[in-house]
DNA sequence: GACCTGCTGATTTTT
DNA sequence: TCAGCAGGTC
């Protein structure tokens, strides 16, 4: 073991973090003060005191912090070590338990996990068959209260006790029910990994024991984004030994709104009295100025553990803060700052943009293409959540977990086979009446009198189908032989029917699926298809990019944290779009706001941008827009401002990408489309007045043209009235009549 | 049962 | 705007 490796390069206060391996200690690591150093350093350290590698428990909250963790131990330590390590999210780590586990908890251990689209689809289907229909009742606020529930561990009894408003108990019922089919279909969804956990830990002192003793050491990243549920669970494995050590920073916690309770890391100190408080001050990532512009936006918060950041680095350049007339123009003028930077030397890679909302990326992502600039979006829908990824994922998990009721609902009739709504509702009462999954009463489908002739033979084949290909994978697994079941089940002809670009984009994700399945199937020659689909479902669309390509990344303010870049851009700065307000803000949420700018700002290294627009279309209405708050907060001597030119890009009225997946096929083929030059030149702008959507004429529409409409057809203009972008034309369509439309959307052509 | 059309509503989203 | 549903029609 090289100990000296192990404490070498540490600042003090890093040092005693990692010196410091039993008890309770709490590490307060500000923005990039070398937290994950500490961290890797110390498991480093316990292992060379002779602690097990096995008997560390190392949670974050990302598998790609996860990744990085354990790299780096591997680098200090070798791999041969490193790999006994429990390391991973709590989500992965519990699950890998709950499997080992499953009878003590009334499940099989070849459980689905549902992620937010399944809860939402189960979710919409219970409430669709709901007795109280008095009034529409909608999806994902219940989603959202059944999962706080959740995370606040109130079990579905509990809440029907407490429910005394009308609306809680009809909560109460769905909840309710909602658990019933999750039990039902051998499922959970990503709480109840959470929450089983700690009904395993309770449910005996011998499994808590187990636990407690398999686990002596125990590390919590990101320790100020826990849950109540992630709270606890840590709170029952580390109590026995109390070799508990949390990392993180109070001032970086953006996930109040689903669940996260900054009060953990607050009152560390009440949960473990003799715990030790280290520090992490000195920031080795940004300048001066922009430590300076973080410490004084986050000042401005009330609720925060005192500290102060501090750094050696260059004072460096001073932050740009850009006004622009609307959000085209910020795109364009993004584009052009990020095309100086790259002639100063710096790479894509270097370059991020931030924004509030995903919905900002579309003006953005046209900008960026008419100049050049090859980028990937993280976030946005991720590969799996594709409808296609979806489906094919669900005919592979029928084969693992037969009574996954949502699995069947969704490949029963995909492609169509003539079973659907009807026969299926007749399927699920006889199932019901039964207690049979709903597979299995597929093989009885001759009992049931509602379901005849297509719909019975389709639920017969269809059963017979999934039957055999259990049994085939049960003597060997191999990507061939999903395929082949693809095949059969006729998903990959429904797409390879459809000639368009679409589907051929959807069948070649499905192809790319197979072949990650074939590459986890040679990287792990023992693992089974319920570790697959664990993997695949625990993922997140970071994990999987490449940010190290020759692309700017653009991604959402919380996507960012964890990660750091050169030269940072955050769009978008004004009120009720950053912070983003509903209705009234609470204070509350407006400190998290907040905190989730400092999460932006203090992502830069060298430079950083900031840029407003005064207007910015909003679900298609034109909004006036004022600079955000958070902007003032700033120390003015740190700010160089740049007011807008006023002028706006017609080039940028172009369709937005069809579809914002940067994977495989889709990203090839968007990055060659990238790479046509740009055919923007300023000296070319067309003049003010002919702005907007009449890139196709050069004189502007007036009352008596005759125009084209894509959806109305053809018409007559009657009326002009507004201005610019607010602009409206009032047409008589020969085929709907009178219509009113803003122009910049409409699209008119002159005929 | 499949397909088309019109309406509605819309944050952020580690897992 | 635009996606995702519900509800109507064939």
């Amino acid at each position: 073991m090289d100990n000296e490796k192990i404490l070498q390069g540490l600042n003090p206060a890093q040092l005693e973090a990692v010196k410091s391996l039993n008890g309770p200690v709490l590490i307060i690591a500000g923005a990039g003060s070398g937290k994950t150093k500490a961290l890797t350093h110390r498991i480093a350290n316990l292992i060379a005191h002779n602690v097990p590698p096995h008997n560390i428990l190392a949670l974050t909250f990302t598998n790609k912090a996860a990744k990085e963790m354990k790299e780096r131990i591997a680098g200090l330590i070798g791999q041969d070590k490193a790999k006994f390590l429990w390391a991973g999210t709590f989500h992965s780590i519990f699950s890998r338990i709950l499997r080992i586990e499953a009878d003590k908890i009334g499940f099989n251990s070849n459980f689905s996990i549902y992620d937010t689209d399944d809860s939402t689809s189960l979710l919409r289907k219970i409430i669709a068959n709901f007795a109280n229909q008095s009034r529409k009742i909608s999806v994902n606020p219940i989603r959202s209260k059944i999962s706080g529930l959740k995370n606040q561990m109130i079990t579905t009894k509990e809440f029907a006790t407490k429910a005394m408003v009308a609306d809680d108990k009809i909560v109460a019922d769905i909840y309710r029910l909602y658990e019933f089919e999750l039990q039902k279909s051998n499922a959970m969804d990503f709480d109840d990994l959470l929450l089983n956990m700690i009904v395993l830990l309770r449910s005996s002192k011998e499994v808590l024991h187990k636990y407690q003793n398999a686990f002596k050491y125990i590390l919590v990243d990101e320790y100020q984004d826990t849950n109540k549920a992630q709270y606890i669970a840590v709170k029952l494995l580390a109590s026995a030994h109390q070799n508990i050590c949390v990392v993180g920073d109070d001032a970086q916690s953006i996930y109040r709104w689903r669940g996260a309770d900054i009060s953990n890391i607050l009152e560390f100190n009440k949960d473990y009295p003799y715990s030790k408080v280290i520090r992490l001050e000195q920031n080795y990532r940004s300048t001066k100025n922009i430590l300076k512009a973080a410490h004084g936006v986050i000042r401005n918060n009330k609720n925060q553990l005192p500290k102060k950041l501090w750094t050696e680095n260059d004072t460096g350049e001073l932050i740009d803060v850009l006004q622009c007339a609307d959000e085209k123009e910020e795109a364009f003028r993004l584009s052009t700052l990020v095309q100086k930077e790259l002639q100063k030397g710096r790479k894509l890679n270097e370059i991020v943009i931030l924004y509030r909302t995903n919905a900002q990326s579309l003006a953005l992502e046209n900008s960026l293409r008419t100049h050049n600039l090859p980028y990937i979006i993280v976030g946005g829908i991720s590969f799996y959540k594709r409808k296609e990824i979806k489906d094919v994922i669900a005919y592979i998990t029928l084969l693992v977990n037969p009574y996954d009721n949502e699995a069947f609902t969704r490949s029963i009739n995909e492609p169509p086979r003539g079973f659907g709504q009807t026969s299926l509702r007749h399927l699920k009462d006889y199932a019901d009446s039964k207690g049979l999954a709903l597979i299995n009463a597929c093989k009885e489908v001759d009992k049931i009198p509602e379901i005849r002739g297509k719909a019975a033979a389709a639920a017969t084949v269809f059963a017979a189908m999934v039957n055999e290909y259990t049994n085939k994978i049960k003597e060997g697994l191999s990507a061939n032989l999903i395929s082949s079941y693809l095949e059969e089940s006729g998903v990959l002809d429904m797409y390879n029917e459809i000639a368009s670009e679409d589907s051929y984009d959807r069948l070649e994700n499905i192809k790319q699926l197979l072949i990650d399945l074939e590459s986890y199937i040679q990287d792990n020659p023992q693992a089974d298809l319920t570790e697959y689909l664990q993997q695949i479902s625990l993922v997140s669309d970071v994990d999987e990019k490449n940010l190290d390509g020759n692309n700017l990344t653009l991604m959402t303010l919380h996507t960012a944290k964890g990660l750091e870049f050169p030269v940072v851009f955050i769009a978008g700065m004004e009120n009720g779009l950053f912070p983003l307000i509903r209705d009234r803000i609470e204070l509350e949420e407006e400190e998290e706001e907040r905190r989730l700018f400092y999460v932006g700002v203090t992502r830069a290294k060298e430079k950083l941008y900031l840029t407003y627009a005064l207007r910015r279309a909003k679900f298609g209405e034109i909004s006036s827009q004022k600079p955000s708050k958070f902007l003032r907060e700033i120390p003015s001597d740190v700010l160089q401002t740049a007011l807008s030119t006023g002028r706006t890009n017609s080039e940028f009225t172009g369709r937005p990408t069809q579809n914002r997946i940067n994977y495989n096929a889709r990203q090839e083929r968007r990055e060659n489309y990238s790479q046509i030059p740009p055919d923007y030149d300023e000296s070319q702008l067309p003049p003010e007045e002919h702005q907007g959507n009449m890139s196709i004429t050069n004189s502007p529409l007036q009352p008596g043209d005759k125009v084209h409409h894509s959806n109305f057809g053809r018409g007559i203009i009657l009326k002009i009235e507004g201005f610019g972008q607010q602009k409206k034309a009032t047409v008589r369509f020969d085929s709907v009549g009178t219509k009113s439309l803003m122009m910049q959307f409409a699209k008119l052509q002159r005929i």
